[in-house]
RNA sequence: GCCUCUGUGGUGGAAUGGUAGACGCGGCGGAUUCAAAAUCCGCUUCCGCAAGGAGUGCCGGUUCGAGUCCGGCCAGAGGCACCA
């Protein structure tokens, strides 16, 4: 009598069994002896409290990994862990009134609850949360080994302010002018801050990035685009006339073009330039200027209609080429004082930017770089600058050169002139890491009005959060707490004051790789180090990837880490999202899928029948209502089913569409495996026997073993998924035939080998059925057998003149010229190739017979 | 504007330069059933009765052979963006 298979009562049995036996907890480097080791890690997740679809994708494709290269015989570390600092639990704070520990805890149990559900092979042993004082402390540790070492540093500066969280953001956390949590628009405010020299590391961090072969290219083009080096000449323009105070020495610029310095016509400051602030201070009409430029802000907008303001400054400079030469020095908006020196001299013929203004203001144009084939006397740049390559000319000594021999001489010159140098610029800026805000790691600083900022000692760490604070008062809760940032000063005793500003949650997320690595034996550090496979959003592509990076670094520098390169993470895999078509009523508000159904090939709201708009296929938010609870699929077809679908439908680097029909099938596949065990009598099997067919079915088995194989080892999980397919649809058929029960079992044995990273739960019940031995998840991956997978006749298509016509089966080592023969003797390659001139046959062992006719 | 990626049936997607559309979903047909559900089996790129022809966003090239390689376009997605 056939049974079906229930994963309500199975799933539990096997998490039970699986933590019985502590079977995913790692072994030290000594247990593991030769096997080789691998760290497995997915972003850890923040504990909002509730498990998404998004997480079952992630967390499932760690699992296939990790359970892939335990049967394979690594030693595997599949830890878990929170990233539990953050504004939503002040949010629930100042919400709901409760307290952000207590809230991030309760919902690190919930959500604890639910992973376990889904049957991932993790180390729960290693498991941690960044609000955990032992790890802040230990951050607040390397924090003072990294301001020790110059790394963090002190200093104030405009920044990004977000009005509406009530804090810093960094420059990544930026997005269009807006906070990257709250979408107000972000303001610039002046503030003392800690920032963290990841600069000091911007020619490693670009260099290694590239080598990165197991990363993305995207991933790695995001970042070389985001660092943004830029080679060229920083110089001084010095006054034609009398020199502004303290200006004396000139004005300083960057340039990329030192080529087309000959076509300078005018230096442009920012409006920013101590030059320019100095100067405003005398001149209503400069300081109308700037606060116009500061009005324009830095929203989408605003940079879009890019409108060019100048002012002329009334101040000339010498040209450093031309004896007598002078140019104007403007104030432009267009010129940042946050990259480079925040000054530029402006070649309108070749920059796009400088021609804008120098159309709308007057100023001369002069073309310096000839496009190649070109009549100087043609050459013309009315509205588009030229960019292109090109010899210089109109340039007296680099007249003729090419554009990077031009940049080296004039580099030369102005060098031998002692007037500047060659120069490197990047794009990125420190790290301000410093944020306003309560739930954080405190940063371990004592200002004392003697002694400054002054470092916790060491031994006084974690410098503890305190309880009991209040979030009625808007801002800072730890500046309002009574009693909390009175300490005396370390040095002299005297009352002081505690930094009451906490550190971004992203220095969290930037070491606790090698905290998991390393919370059992600090020894151990070096040895799982770095990560082997980490997976992830592609939206940490710059912040957490590049800050990680930027760790890795520091802590090699303060004794802290040993890394080969310096890299964290040797194999990065970046998935897709999780997406649900959204459905909208005519009134347009959004509809939970569970709200609406199919009837007579329409949508409607299954409660009042009311016609329903099947709209865009999104990721799923609950802002469009197109979320599915992964504990609602769990409870009704097990985790395996979710899992499964999650990995079946696309290329795990693609988004994934959530449908019901595709859950649906993905249990109908769960029954169909079970019932291949099922249908066999009960164990011992004969072995498999020696005739054709049993040869044929063994022949599918064990090809399918390497294929899945392969297929997990290149992170083709879909594909893997089809090969399964494939295999269980040959063993059903092959239920039909008598005589194959050895094969059959042996084939089953080794699909429920091949099933375990996907449907562990299963796997475990088919193994028990068919009297496996121990546990399925530990057991070893099938080997495939080099003559079962290694044909003795082979099929070749036959083609007349690139088109396929045929097909002939000949012997896996016949001649070329046999096969050639067989193919022209087909009849159906015969009628195209009679009376005709054969002009050659090309014939491709193994593969294909091509034959040409005239 | 710059950079990166992606374009294949009704649909998600397979194809080391070698039989395009594996596998899933959906659809159609059949078996089983009193009937249904479940399950099982088959068919399912387009045109054509067939022989055959066409076909991987568009145009061209390399090759005996191109979805795959090269050049040029078009469209969509993502990233960066007044970065000198």
């Amino acid at each position: 009598m056939a049974t079906r298979y229930d994963p309500q009562a199975a799933e539990p049995r096997w998490r039970d069994a699986w933590a019985e036996t502590d079977l995913f907890r790692t072994k030290t480097p000594a247990e593991a002896g030769d096997a080789p080791k691998a760290y497995v890690l997915e972003m850890f997740p923040y504990p909002s409290g509730r498990l998404h679809m998004g997480h079952v994708r992630n967390y499932a494709m760690g699992d296939v990994v990790a359970r892939h290269r335990r049967a394979k015989g690594y030693n595997v570390l599949h830890p878990m862990g929170w990233d539990a600092f953050g504004l939503p639990a002040e949010n629930a704070a100042m919400e709901r009134g409760i307290d952000p520990g207590k809230w991030t805890y309760a919902n690190i149990d919930a959500m604890r609850a639910q992973f376990r559900k889904l049957g991932l092979s993790l180390d729960w042993s290693r498991e941690f949360a960044t609000c955990d004082p032992d790890y802040y402390g230990a951050q607040q540790a390397l924090f003072l080994k990294f301001l020790e070492k110059g790394l963090v540093y002190r200093k104030a500066s405009k920044v990004n302010w977000d009005p509406v969280d009530n804090t810093v953001l960094a420059n990544e956390q930026v997005i269009d002018g807006r906070g990257w949590r709250s979408g107000a628009v972000v303001e610039q405010r002046e503030l003392t801050q800690w920032f963290f020299r990841i600069t000091a590391y911007a020619d490693d961090l670009l260099t290694e990035v590239q080598k990165l072969e197991r990363w993305p290219e995207k991933v790695r083009t995001m970042q070389a685009n985001w660092i943004g080096k830029s080679e060229g000449l920083q110089m001084t323009f010095h006054f034609a006339g009398p020199a502004p105070a303290g200006f004396e020495a000139g004005i300083d610029v960057f340039t990329t073009r030192p080529d087309t310095l000959f076509g300078a016509s005018f230096v442009a400051l920012s409006p920013d330039h101590p030059l320019v602030v100095q100067m405003a201070e005398k001149s209503e009409e400069l300081k109308a200027f700037r606060a116009k430029c500061a009005q324009i802000g830095t929203s989408e907008e605003a940079i879009e209609k890019a409108e060019k303001l100048g002012l002329d400054t009334g101040l000339t400079v010498a040209h450093p080429f031309i004896e007598g030469a002078t140019l104007p020095v403007w104030v432009a908006n267009f010129v940042l004082m946050g990259y480079g020196t925040g000054a530029i001299f402006g070649c309108p013929a070749h920059d796009q930017r400088d021609i804008e203004f120098a159309r709308k203001f007057g100023l001369s144009v002069t073309p310096v770089v000839l496009p190649p084939d070109t009549d100087p006397a043609e050459f013309r740049v009315d509205d588009k600058a030229y960019t292109g390559p090109g010899r210089i000319f109109n340039s007296g000594f680099l007249d003729g050169l090419a554009i990077d021999e031009a940049k080296r001489v004039a580099i030369a010159r102005i060098e031998a002139a002692g007037q500047g140098k060659g120069a490197i610029n990047y794009r990125l800026r420190d790290w301000g890491f410093s944020r306003q805000r309560y739930w954080g790691c405190p940063i371990p600083i004592i200002y004392c009005d003697d002694c400054g900022a002054v470092p916790a000692p060491m031994d006084s760490l974690p410098v503890r959060l305190p309880e009991n604070v209040s979030f009625e008062k808007p801002g800072n809760p730890l500046e309002h707490h009574p009693t909390w940032k009175n300490v005396d000063c370390p040095k002299c005793g005297k009352a002081a004051r505690r930094e009451t500003d906490t550190l971004d949650t992203f220095v969290d997320s930037s070491w606790y790789y090698a905290r998991f690595a390393s919370i059992r034996d600090p020894a151990e550090r070096a040895y799982w180090l770095p990560v082997d496979q980490y997976i992830g959003g592609v939206e940490h592509a710059v912040l957490h990837l590049l800050y990680s990076r930027a760790f890795a670094r520091a802590m090699r520098d303060v004794g802290e880490l040993d890394l080969p390169a310096g890299e964290p993470f040797a194999g990065l895999f970046t998935q897709g999202m999780v997406t649900h078509e959204t459905y909208k009523s005519a009134d347009g508000k959004w509809l939970e899928p569970d709200a609406v159904e199919k009837r007579d090939g329409a949508w409607v709201e299954t409660a009042t029948g009311a016609p329903v708009e099947a709209g865009a296929i999104e990721k799923m938010s609950k802002s469009k209502k197109n979320t599915v609870d992964p504990d609602g699929i769990v409870a009704t077809y097990g985790a395996d089913v979710a899992r499964w679908f999650m990995l079946s439908d696309s290329p795990p680097e693609r988004d994934v569409e959530w449908t019901q029909s595709g859950v649906e099938g993905a249990g109908r596949f769960a029954q169909r495996v079970w019932s291949l065990a099922d249908s066999l009598s009960d164990a011992p099997y004969p072995a498999p026997g020696e005739d054709a067919a049993s040869l044929d079915l063994r022949r599918v088995s064990h090809r399918a073993a390497k294929a899945i194989d392969k297929a997990i080892e290149d992170f083709r999980f879909n594909s893997a998924i089809a090969s399964i397919y494939e295999w269980v649809n040959a063993l059903k058929k092959a239920e039909q035939s008598d005589g194959l029960l050895g094969a059959r079992a042996e084939a089953i044995s080794m699909l429920a080998r091949c099933l375990t990273p996907f449907m562990p739960h299963l796997a475990e019940s088919v193994w028990e059925r068919i009297g496996g031995k121990g546990l399925v998840s530990a057991a070893a991956w099938p080997e495939a057998e080099a003559a079962l997978i290694t044909d003795d006749t082979i099929t070749l298509a036959v083609q007349v003149n690139g088109k396929r016509r045929g097909e002939i089966s000949v012997a896996k080592d016949l001649g070329n010229d046999a096969v050639e023969a067989a193919a022209k003797a087909l009849p159906e390659v015969e009628a195209f190739i009679a009376g005709k001139d054969v002009k050659k046959t090309i014939v491709v062992p193994g593969r294909i017979v091509n034959i040409v006719v005239a």
